[in-house]
DNA sequence: CGAGCCATTGACGACTCTCAAGAATAGTGG
DNA sequence: CCACTATTCTTGAGAGTCGTCAATGGCTCG
């Protein structure tokens, strides 16, 4: 087992990105609309049905025994959420905004899968990149300080601000500083100070509240400490030699 | 996706464990050894052979460019790792002491799955399990403290102990203090000084290096936070509510 | 316009890290 | 078998980052 953990019983995973040939099988599916606040599903809830995101923002929660709230994800329009492999979902999933969402029973999500040998690579293809992304995640919060979780944290926003067809340079944040505390084991304060530190510097500029504008992104990049591979300036394809 | 960073151009799995009939593909592989110290592969190293432990004990390294090192798990014998669908491995992984494991190359190791819809399912789950153990561990690493972290992985470990045969209440840790501390995000010192702690509070007793005494498992459940409701009893009669 | 939520800013304190030294253990060679 | 060394672990003192508590300000919405 990777991680020393107990969690024998439990198989469930995860959100699923740009899910290729997968999106295709919600065609079918009516629309379902959820405004900002209410929840596809909760944690704990059976798992019966696995879910896709048209449009909107969403967060993954968990809930620990004593109150604290643990954000591990942030969903958006092509991901797929609520694959399992177990009959309870680990965690609960919450609009941040109007979102639009298709879904399909976990049976016939199934049945699809077993007739399309080209969508179960997609899918297991789909689990490693959530798993690597986990990873980074635990790297992320194993070591990393508030500024550069924070940075870390931008510029993967800005990627994704940008592949949704934003400017380059702005950073859309649907979520709410609390959020953000909560996904990168910080709190509100300090990700509000680590904000005003990096504005102060003239790396960033965040007047609005869900809109950053990014001035700097070198610096962004350096204080993010090892973006590794993605150091570059993405989107095209080039992947480069990761050494280190 | 579920997190939100980036790496869209990576995916690779993870270390699987109890791999029920997957662990048979590789029973047609020679046996190869490993003394501690010495790696399996490299983080970066080409993606060629996917690994079952058969003895021994591992750690799953990644390094960030500054040198700090961080372990994302631990492997032992029946785990399998290197399952991934990228070419390049993002972790290395190095024994801790005498290993014995096998190999398969990808590709058989693909056509084999091929041909075994029941693995392919038992790999999908497997994977599924290793996103929630990943996610589990993001938790402790968000927002549990000290205490709470070395609880959370004693118990753990004492889990993994008992299922290999070991004494109810003995804790077999064949990694060292500072392999602990990269686990879970601290530093030596404080692991060191932790468990110091939870054995002048009676908890457990550490005299020897790389095996701990569980004395009061209740107590140790109850500061791993969210060890959640199965009682204790644990090992004597004498069980003490431990209030924190 | 007032209520309520969200974000910012400040002061303070605690937890953990850093630095440093010493003790215990393991490994090596005589 | 016993020094001798190297590694690992423990313990201490001090510092720094980040969390906690508290107050203020801005935005949104009824």
């Amino acid at each position: 087992m990777l991680a020393t953990n107990v969690r024998p019983l439990f198989e469930e995973a995860p959100a699923l990105s740009d899910c290729s040939g997968l999106l295709g099988l919600f065609d079918r599916s009516p629309i379902e609309h959820l405004s900002a606040g209410r929840n596809i599903f909760f944690e704990g809830d059976r798992a019966e049905h696995v879910f896709a995101v048209r449009e909107g923002n969403l967060r993954i929660c968990r809930q620990l025994h004593d109150g604290r709230r643990v954000i591990t994800g942030f969903l958006s329009s092509g991901d797929i959420v609520g694959v399992s492999f177990q009959n309870r979902y680990l965690h609960s999933v919450e609009a941040l905004d109007n979102v639009a969402f298709q879904r399909l029973t976990k049976v016939s999500f199934d049945k699809e899968l077993i007739a399309r040998p080209d969508l179960r690579h997609a899918l297991l293809s789909k689990l490693c990149d959530e798993v690597a992304v986990a990873q980074d995640q635990m790297v992320l919060l194993s070591c990393k300080s508030a500024e550069e979780r924070l940075c870390a944290f931008l510029l993967a926003r800005l990627q994704s601000s940008v592949s949704q067809g934003g400017e380059p340079n702005v950073i859309w944040l649907p979520m709410t500083r609390l959020d953000i505390a909560h996904y990168l084991g910080l709190t509100i304060e300090t990700v509000s100070r680590t904000i005003t530190k990096l504005a102060g510097q003239g790396i960033l500029s965040a007047d609005r509240r869900h809109e950053i504008l990014v001035l700097r992104k070198a610096a962004l990049q350096q204080r993010a400490g090892e973006g590794s591979a993605e150091a570059d300036d993405s989107l095209d394809g080039t992947v480069r030699h990761v050494r280190l």
